[in-house]
DNA sequence: GTCTATACAACGATAGAC
DNA sequence: GTCTATCGTTGTATAGAC
């Protein structure tokens, strides 16, 4: 029973109530800053507050505009990345090269954050089931579906998923765990190190 | 989140109450107690007051023997491995075997809690800086001081970590993801089809 | 005048501290 | 056991856009 009965009013608010011109974009405020917040303290540290607090505005936005805490992190878990756009560069070439591609492209991606990116979504998807099943359907969808489907001799479910062990590993040891040499290697030296295996994954003998 | 309610008092009269002899380690109760809470939900949805409950003692214990529940938290963080009764069983044969041996151990190891003692693991890596560098102190002394070490036939350190890429990419597909068919497979499918990439980190050209 | 984005207040729940 | 801080959420009055 917080703030019961406290204060009446001194300084009323230096916040306009009321309807604001459109431009105000509230909707992309709330997005970008659940992503900071997100991002430094995980689903559960964040809360609705502090979010709508770094926005400037009422935490009952969050409620009008996505339904809930869960829609706002629905929202803005944007995995960096327009599959249209890079898909088609992917796949053009040679598919024996395809691990190699894939592995700098992954790498060009999530280092454009420095790791935070991916730090929050693999905690995410560690503690929200949400966001375990938004992963899911990722692998499945656009790894297998676009990337495996179209190159894998054989058995492209079980290639897709492999092919995620081997990514989201990387990511894991050098965005999250920060291990070195891996956290700080170039990438030529860790496509040189990964694609191989990548490659193996998704069109070499599994012997299974 | 749905706490639990309430629980009626007559499902735990069986619990003895009251004050217990100094000999019935108290300690030892609660980091048992708090390493199934923490393995069943996590830290955040793990309350002390679950884990007092299921330890059968009051919630104050948890500040008076451990200053909090970080302190019972790091307590209870133990990966349930021990490297020397594992390790000379890795290490005793065929190096180029050693990459199978390695998958089949980490299946059996972490198979055993259904996948939960790792999923606690890697949410805990995720999102608590300590975990963290307790996760990274493992990797570089055990796997890297005391199986990479051994076998490398160059840049341990980069091995190390690659090896732990895959390692982690697995436990996090099959147990945290649950991404079929790898969640599902069993054992001989899986050291078929990581084995060979492993062996690769471990003891194959890098070509870095 | 109508619509609706907004801010404020307060609720019920819950968890950690004492 | 009790207290207190704080959480996510909801109700409602308001004020500016239409």
């Amino acid at each position: 029973m917080a703030g019961r009965g406290e204060q009446p009013d001194q300084t009323r608010s230096a916040r306009p109530r009321g309807r604001r011109p459109v431009r105000e974009d509230t909707r992309a405020a709330l997005i970008t800053a659940a992503g900071e917040v997100f991002t430094e303290r995980g689903y559960d540290g964040a809360t609705v507050r502090a979010i709508a607090d770094r926005a400037g505005m009422d935490p009952a936005m969050v409620n009008h505009w996505f339904g809930g805490k869960d829609g706002l992190f629905l929202a803005a878990l944007q995995i960096p990345l327009d599959p249209d756009q890079i898909l088609p560069r992917l796949l053009d070439g040679d598919p024996e090269q395809l691990g190699a591609r894939v592995v700098r492209t992954f790498l060009t991606v999530w280092d454009a954050s420095g790791g935070g990116a991916m730090a929050a979504l693999i905690r995410s998807v560690a503690s929200h089931p949400e966001a375990a099943a938004m992963m899911r359907e990722f692998v499945s969808r656009v790894i297998l579906g676009r990337v495996v489907g179209s190159v894998a001799p054989d058995r492209p479910e079980l290639r897709a998923a492999l092919t995620g062990t081997q990514l989201i590993g990387l990511g894991m040891v050098r965005y999250v765990l920060r291990l070195e040499p891996l956290a700080s290697a170039d990438h030529d030296t860790v496509v040189a190190a990964v694609a191989p295996n990548l490659q193996r994954y998704l069109t070499g003998r599994l012997d299974v």
